[in-house]
Order: C-alpha cells, then sequence, then structure tokens
RNA sequence: GCCCGAGUGGCGGAAUGGCAGACGCGACGGACUCAAAAUCCGUUGUCCGAAAGGGCGUGUGGGUUCGAGUCCCACCUCGGGCACCA
C-alpha cells in the first residue's frame, strides 16, 4: 500500500539518473514552456482566437477532441479521474504529430449539490469554494502534462457562462415543435400561423379577438420549456423535485439515495418527447457503441400500438395497447389510481374502498410499490365501460400496476394474453375468455391437457397462435373477423382498420420518454431568466439583462423535511430573498412590476452544450460563431451528423447528459443556430480504475491506505477487515492521490501506467505496486541516450545494425497503428521491446533515437 | 424476465482463423553492497524428465476447418443496463 520509489542517486556514477526528482524537473520546463510559448493553444479559422500568422490550420483536418467535463470536487483529483484524460490527450498529441489541428480543453461542470452543501455547513458561499476547487484541478491536470488550450477553459458557474445557458433556455422557451415539418420553429412563426388563419386558436375564434393574457395561454401550451402541473418526484431529503432520470430503479434519489414520491405539483418542463422519434432515428448516424445505443432506445421505449376508446358514464376511457388483436379477450379494465376520470367513475357505494386504495396508493414511494410487487392489488369502482369491438360491458377497476406514467394511465386488460392481467383476474375471479388456441406443445410443457378452459392454465399465453371467439358478427354491420387468423401482425393490421374506421381508435405510438422536468428548488444553479406578470404568464428577460446572476445570500439551504414526509412542499431558497424576486422592468409594453421565477436549473443545463463553448470561449455577441461552429463540427457530407470527433467519457452518463445534450442541441439545430444535427459524433466510453477497498466487521469502509495485507488476509489497526473491489473514490476511501506518483516516479510514468494498465475501454485494478514496470522502462530509455555520470549524450552509442533497423521500423508501424486505434497499450508494449533490444545492443544508437523519442 | 458485454498463467493483460501467454508486476536465482533499498543480469503456463525432449493447456460440451482463444450451436459463471412500460 505505501509508495516505492525514487531512491536518490547515492553515488556520483549515477547523479543524472532518472528519478522522480529528475523527472519533475524536466516535466515542470516543459510545461512553463509550453504555457510560455502557447503550444498548445489551437487556432480558429476566425474571431478574437483565430491567427492568421499560424501554420496550424493552412492544409489540415479538424479535430475535436472533447472529455466529459469534471464536477470539481473539494477532494481534488485521484488517480482514477484523469484515465480518460490521459487518453484523449495522448491521442490528441499523437493525431497533433500527424497532421492534424486538433482542439483539446478542459472544463469544470461547476454547478451542483456538493458545493451546496459545504456552503451550507460552513457559511461560505459555494462561488468561493468553487473557485478554489477549479483552481486545484486547474494544477493537477496541468501537473499531468496535458495537452489543452488553456484560453478555452470554462466554468458554468462563470456568469459569462450561464448567461449563454439562460439564452438558450429562453430561445427554447420561445420555440415550439412543428409536428408537420418535424422540427422545433421561433413562437413568432406560430403567432404568424395565428394571425393569417392558417392554423385555427383552440376555440375558433379569430386570434385578434383573443385577449392578450388569452393568446399567452394558447402560446403556453406549444412551447418547448412549459410550466406544468404534472406528477413529479418529490424528494423531501433533498428539498427538490428531480427528474425520472435521477430516480434509482428502487425508487431513490440518484444524489443523497433518498426515498422519492410521486405528486402533482407546477414544475417546469422540457418538451423532449417531441424529439423522441429523432433522438431514435439519428443514432443511426453516430459512432457509439451498440451498448449505449441501446440504453437510450430503452429509455426512449418506443413502442407501437393502438389507442382504444371505450365507452363510460364519465366519457370515453382511451387506453393505450400493442395487441389491438387481443381486443375480444379484453374482460375488464384498470386505471391508474392517479387517473382524473377515477372520481366521476365510482360509484358512491363504492367510494370509501375507492378513496381508501388510492390514499394508500399515494403515499406508497416507489420503494414500497417495489417490495410488495408479487400479489396484485386494486378495488373495483363499480362502473361499467363498453368494449367498442363488441358492444359488451366490462368492469372498470383501480389498481397500481398501471402506472399513469406510461401510455394513458389506463388499459384494456386480456387476461388470457398478459401475465399481469391474468394475475389480477385470478386475485379478483374475474373472467379469464380465451382468444388464441394456444399450440399442443404449449399445454405440454406445462404439463396439462390442450383445452380453452383457462381455469386450467397456469400462465397467460403470448405468441402466434390461431384465433378464436374473435369476431363481431351480428353485432355491427360491418363485422370484424379474425376467427383462423394466426399472426399477431395480420391481426393487428385488421383491428386498427376496424378501430379507425368505426372512430374508437387508431393505430398510434407510445413512449417511456417523459418530458424533462427541468427545476429544482435549490440556490446553486442557473437562476431562470424567466418573470411572471400580474397575470402569471411567463416571460423571458430580454437578452440585454442576461446574465441574470444568482442573488447574494446567507440562506443557500432549500428547506429540506423527514426523508419520509411524503406530504411536504418544496421552498426555494430564492424564494425568501423578495428584494430580489419582486421588480419593475419595462418589457416594451412600459414600466411594470413582475415577479421573478425562483427555481434554478438542474445539473445538467451547463453541461448540455459545453463542447460549443469550447469552440469560440471568448465571444460576447453569441454563444458560438456559425463559422466557427461550422469550422469544428459541420457535418462532413449530408449523411454525417457533424458534432465531435471524439467524445470520452465513463458510462454513468448513457441516459442523462447524452439524452439531455443530444435534444439541445437538436432544438438549437432546428433553429438555424448550428450546423450539425448531433453534439458527439463518436463517443468513446473508459472504463474505470479500480481499487481494492475494505470493511471492518460493522461493514463500514476504512482507509485502505492504513490497510496491512500478510499471507492474504487484511488487517485494520490489528482488525481482521474484508477486501472488495470498487470504482476508486471518496466513498469506499480507497483513492490514491496524484501527488504520491508525481513525487515517486513523475507524471510520465503515471501517463504510461495508466495507458499500459489494458485497453482504454476496460475497467482495471489499480497496483501501485505495479506502476514501478513503467519508470524502470523510461530509466533504461535514459540510460541508453544519456550519460548517468554526466547528465550528456552518450558519447559510446553501438552505431546502427541491421537487424535494429528493422525492428524499428516495425515499431514505427505497429505503433502507428495501435495509436491510431487508441490501442496504447499494446503501443507501449512494442516501444518497450525496441527499448529492451537497445539494451541488449549497449544503447541507443543515434540514428533511431528521434523516432524513438519521438514515439514515446 | 428482457437487452448488452466478458470469461486466457500467481496478478494486469497480448494474440488480421496460422508458433497461445507479447509487455508489465510478482516470484525465484545471481551481480553490486558490510548490509538493506534502488539498479542490473537470468529463469518463470503446467506436468514428466538431470537434460535433450515430450504430454496437457484459453469457463463447459458439441460443431465447422488442413488448422479455432478467435467462427457457429447449446450450456455455465461474472459484470452492466432496463423492468408491473400495457
Amino acid at each position: 500500500m505505501t509508495t516505492t520509489g525514487d531512491s536518490q542517486p547515492t553515488t556520483e556514477q549515477h547523479e543524472h539518473r532518472y528519478t522522480g526528482t529528475l523527472a519533475r524537473t524536466i516535466e515542470l520546463r516543459w510545461q512553463d514552456w509550453w504555457d510560455q510559448h502557447g503550444t498548445f493553444e489551437t487556432p480558429n479559422p476566425v474571431g478574437p482566437l483565430a491567427d492568421p500568422n499560424s501554420d496550424r490550420m493552412a492544409g489540415k483536418q479538424k479535430l475535436f477532441v472533447l472529455d466529459m467535463f469534471p464536477y470539481p470536487s473539494g477532494t481534488g483529483l485521484h488517480v482514477g479521474h484523469p484515465l480518460g484524460f490521459i487518453g484523449t490527450d495522448v491521442w490528441g498529441r499523437f493525431k497533433r504529430m500527424t497532421g492534424f489541428n486538433v482542439l483539446h480543453t478542459m472544463g469544470f461542470d461547476s454547478f451542483g449539490l456538493p458545493a451546496e452543501q459545504y456552503a451550507v455547513q460552513t457559511g461560505q458561499h459555494p462561488a468561493i469554494t468553487t473557485a478554489q476547487n477549479v483552481a486545484t484541478y486547474r494544477r493537477q491536470l496541468r501537473r499531468l502534462g496535458l495537452a489543452h488550450d488553456p484560453r478555452r477553459s470554462v466554468s458554468t458557474t462563470d456568469p459569462a457562462y450561464y448567461r449563454w445557458t439562460q439564452w438558450i433556455f429562453s430561445q427554447i422557451f420561445n420555440s415550439w415543435y412543428d409536428t408537420d415539418l418535424q422540427r422545433a420553429r421561433p413562437i413568432a412563426e406560430l403567432i404568424q400561423q395565428f394571425t393569417d388563419g392558417t392554423r385555427l386558436t383552440p376555440d375558433g375564434r379569430d386570434w385578434s379577438a383573443l385577449r392578450p393574457d388569452e393568446r399567452l395561454d394558447v402560446l403556453d401550451t406549444h412551447r418547448l420549456a412549459y410550466i406544468s402541473e404534472a406528477p413529479v418526484n418529490w424528494c423531501p431529503g433533498l428539498g427538490t423535485v428531480v427528474a425520472n432520470e435521477e430516480v434509482t430503479p428502487d425508487g431513490r434519489s440518484d444524489r443523497g439515495n433518498f426515498p422519492v414520491f410521486k405528486r402533482t405539483m407546477r414544475q417546469w418542463m422540457m418538451r423532449i418527447t417531441t424529439y423522441a422519434d429523432r433522438l431514435i432515428d439519428d443514432l443511426d448516424l453516430l459512432e457509439w457503441s451498440d451498448s449505449i445505443k441501446a440504453m437510450q432506445r430503452n429509455w426512449i421505449g418506443r413502442s407501437e400500438g393502438a389507442r382504444v376508446d371505450f365507452a363510460s358514464s364519465a366519457g370515453p376511457i382511451a387506453v393505450f395497447t400493442t395487441r389491438p388483436d387481443t381486443l375480444f379477450g379484453a374482460s375488464f379494465m384498470v386505471l391508474a389510481p392517479e387517473h382524473p376520470l377515477v372520481d366521476a367513475l365510482t360509484l358512491p357505494t363504492h367510494a370509501d374502498d375507492v378513496a381508501e386504495y388510492r390514499r394508500q396508493a399515494g403515499t406508497k414511494s416507489d420503494v414500497a410499490r417495489q417490495v410488495d410487487d408479487l400479489t396484485k392489488t386494486g378495488v373495483f369502482t363499480g362502473s361499467y365501460a363498453v368494449n367498442p369491438i363488441n358492444d359488451l360491458p366490462i368492469p372498470v377497476w383501480v389498481a397500481d400496476y398501471v402506472l399513469m406514467g406510461y401510455g394513458t394511465g389506463a388499459i384494456m386488460a386480456v387476461p388470457c394474453g398478459d401475465q399481469r392481467d391474468f394475475e389480477f383476474a385470478r386475485q379478483f375471479n374475474l373472467p379469464v375468455p380465451a382468444i388464441q388456441q394456444p399450440p399442443d406443445e404449449w399445454f405440454q410443457l406445462h404439463g396439462i391437457q390442450p383445452s380453452l378452459d383457462t381455469s386450467t392454465w397456469p400462465q397467460a399465453f403470448v405468441g402466434d397462435a390461431p384465433y378464436v371467439n374473435s369476431s363481431n358478427a351480428g353485432t355491427f354491420a360491418d363485422i370484424i373477423e379474425l376467427n383462423g387468423l394466426s399472426s399477431i401482425s395480420d391481426a393487428k393490421q385488421r383491428t386498427n382498420d376496424w378501430l379507425q374506421a368505426h372512430g374508437c381508435g387508431a393505430a398510434t405510438v407510445s413512449y417511456k420518454l417523459r418530458d424533462w422536468l427541468f427545476s429544482r428548488q435549490r440556490y446553486w444553479g442557473e437562476p431562470f431568466p424567466i418573470v411572471y406578470d400580474q397575470t402569471g404568464h411567463a416571460h423571458t428577460l430580454p437578452d440585454a439583462l442576461l446574465p441574470l446572476e444568482l442573488p447574494p445570500t446567507d440562506s443557500f439551504s432549500p428547506r429540506t423535511f423527514d426523508p419520509d414526509d411524503a406530504m411536504s412542499n418544496p421552498e426555494s431558497p430564492l424564494d425568501r430573498l423578495d428584494w430580489w424576486v419582486d421588480v419593475e422592468l419595462d418589457l416594451g409594453d412600459g414600466p411594470q412590476r413582475y415577479r421573478r421565477d425562483t427555481n434554478v436549473m438542474p445539473q445538467w443545463a451547463g453541461s448540455c452544450w459545453y463542447e460549443l463553448r469550447y469552440l469560440d470561449p471568448t465571444n460576447e455577441n453569441r454563444f458560438v460563431d456559425p463559422a466557427v461552429e461550422q469550422y469544428w463540427m459541420g457535418p462532413k457530407d449530408a449523411n454525417h451528423s457533424g458534432g465531435v470527433d471524439l467524445y470520452v467519457g465513463g458510462v454513468e452518463h448513457a441516459v442523462l447528459h447524452l439524452l439531455y445534450a443530444r435534444f439541445w442541441h437538436k432544438v438549437l439545430f432546428d433553429l438555424g443556430h448550428l450546423s450539425s444535427k448531433e453534439p458527439y459524433h463518436r463517443l468513446f466510453n473508459q472504463g474505470y480504475i479500480l481499487a481494492a477497498a475494505f470493511k471492518d466487521k460493522r461493514e463500514m469502509y476504512v482507509e485502505a491506505d492504513d490497510v496491512a495485507e500478510r499471507d492474504g488476509s487484511f488487517t485494520h489497526d490489528g482488525n481482521p477487515v474484508t477486501r472488495e473491489w470498487g470504482k476508486m473514490g471518496k466513498s469506499l476511501k480507497n483513492a490514491v492521490a496524484p501527488d504520491d506518483i508525481y513525487d515517486a516516479y513523475g507524471a510520465d510514468t503515471l501517463r504510461l501506467y495508466e495507458m499500459a494498465m489494458g485497453p482504454l475501454d476496460a475497467s482495471r485494478p489499480w497496483e501501485t505496486r505495479d506502476v514501478v514496470g513503467m519508470y524502470r522502462f523510461l530509466q533504461r530509455l535514459w540510460r541508453n541516450l544519456v550519460d548517468e555520470a554526466t547528465g550528456e549524450l552518450r558519447t559510446d552509442l553501438p552505431p546502427l545494425d541491421d537487424q535494429t533497423e528493422r525492428l524499428l521500423h516495425r515499431t514505427i508501424d505497429g505503433v502507428r497503428n495501435d495509436m491510431e486505434a487508441m490501442r496504447f497499450n499494446t503501443a507501449i508494449a512494442k516501444l518497450i521491446e525496441l527499448n529492451n533490444h537497445l539494451t541488449k545492443l549497449g544503447g541507443c544508437p543515434v540514428d533511431i533515437a528521434g523516432p524513438l523519442v519521438l514515439m514515446v
């Protein structure tokens, strides 16, 4: 667990040996030189970062290499953080050496919960601690020797940066989605359509006949950013609402691990669902791994089916089904407890039962819903709805296995063909009519005689099989006949056509993706550039008033609650600042009083567009100059998505950041601000650095640094502990600070070690004792060229022989191929092989010193 | 349950269908040292053998092929994602 290494030279013969001390001297000298000479400053084609006198652009292809930028935590970097940064650095340097104009820099995703919580504890403003943390990160990353353009480093908490985050929000707020053209357009063009009558107002009145506040009501229903009274994830422990994507599978908050409750609240939403199809389809344009693409497709969850309307005393009840062909088997309906029609459908005789069931369902967190998920629960409303296909009444139930958040929040239950419906029917003794004749093998498999008596069936049947009892002859003039068909897709098609013709349904598509809950009741985030007028309508601030800076306060904390207090209500810190909230403005119709929005944006906002700001970080007139964006991100041809050439980061952002950033990028593309359809053309997921973590007998982690090993067993303070492997970090108490490695061996050894451990996309366990191997390599390389006694180039170097020259050229070829393909581990192995050969030769022939050093 | 991905020495890992284990760590032996550390040289898949040499070896079982770690089928194990999604 301790770092061995830097043994200082003890004899004069070794005074100039390559040690950690010498490595530091060399590294620091070059890092200063790079800064002084702007070595890694990359020119833009136009604008303030253009450099007409530079030869870095002429005749070269551009290459934009990007890392997922870090959150600058208070504990600084550990050796697990920079794995991807080193990979992109090595690759970027290789591409630069082989003729590309490479853009590579690093920024900071610096809004977020930890800085705010630290501020609450210490009373120090998060802006101060954030600035300190960013400075620490910059220093640690510089020491690593990364070839970054320092002029382009941005921080999302900088008002000069979030001015444009707010501007983009305004753009999104002031646009709508044209479903005919399949793209976002400025809201002014919607107003134009209403004005000239090409689009009708909801109640058919002339646009000019609507009062100003009525017009705003109409427009607000079209905006891509909108306020909605909708079910949201309320997290009392954090005192804020969170997005669907931030809720873990067991119904807890991604941050803090507190219970999350479904509550209906007024919140900001982003209409990401309008982009669902494009977010799926355009995955085909991207060089991403199949697994990440699959995760995005799964998350969006597109499924094709039909909407079917069931008539009831409370009006039509719409359901979504992927199996319209099974409509003849629908023997009851189920509504989610939150469904708006439940009250109207419930008979007085059943009202007490329904009310009690809904109360229980409402206070149940998703955790609780999962615990007792095996037995179905539910309650009868007393009402019946009419199955449109055969005109038969079926009972309407309420049950929490139907989710308000998917489809229409109501289902037709087909117990013979759906396992959940089957279980529910069994639980409550509801009829299970058979509508397909399962094959004999199916009955054999379950050890029963073939029969359409479903009371003998152990489970629902799902699959292609001949339809039975699926005809409405005698009920309608225009009959539908599925009996005899045995193909699900044929039967679906026929049913959809019939539903369409009878006006009681239609083929449709449903998505798991929900609109993005965009507001948070916290302090350390971007304020919304929004004010509310006397009628309660939202207006964006004029661009001239941006940035809207966070108001100073000592009270950073939102009100938090008992984590299980589902009925508590959010209280934003900005709410308390009356002097800031009430404001007089002239938005074009004279000075008036307005109320500011007191929410802040989620941490994802800043990371939705940072790659664009890297391109043009000092531009005060636009978020990015179109010509600059075109140069760095423009599509290569009509079938190319455009975007960053290589994006490297961890897989944990597969649905959150990557989905949100793609959405914003597409809106900005639609509005004509960008030439690229996608932000990140090629994505590479690096692995994680794992490290041994140790737990004592109370199951608490102990500092891995203080654990002693003897004969394969481990002790801490003399007490036995158990070992496990996990992602390196503070929570497992197994972080290794890079500074220790720098001191013992130098940054180049650390860089080599991290690249040599294995392929970049694989996770690998950190072994401090292995680091010395790369140190020895560099030391031998040094010794093959430099006299350890004098520090001068050796005078006794051997001449170049044929065998060595052949090996050199094989190495050059292999290293070039490996570097191109980001196989850094095998490139390093080939360099070590060459160097081992030179060691046997007695030194490095002068003729090959140049190529060897360049490759290293 | 569904969708991805991976199984190779003591460890991290390497191998366009063509000598399995490159490279590194560790271990063992040696040099240097009063000694240790560091550094250097050598050996190191496993079994038989003093050696030369030979047998066996890439999770398991089959298959394709002149030839399989690599391709195909089935299974086992592990990791990741999703999951009452109608």
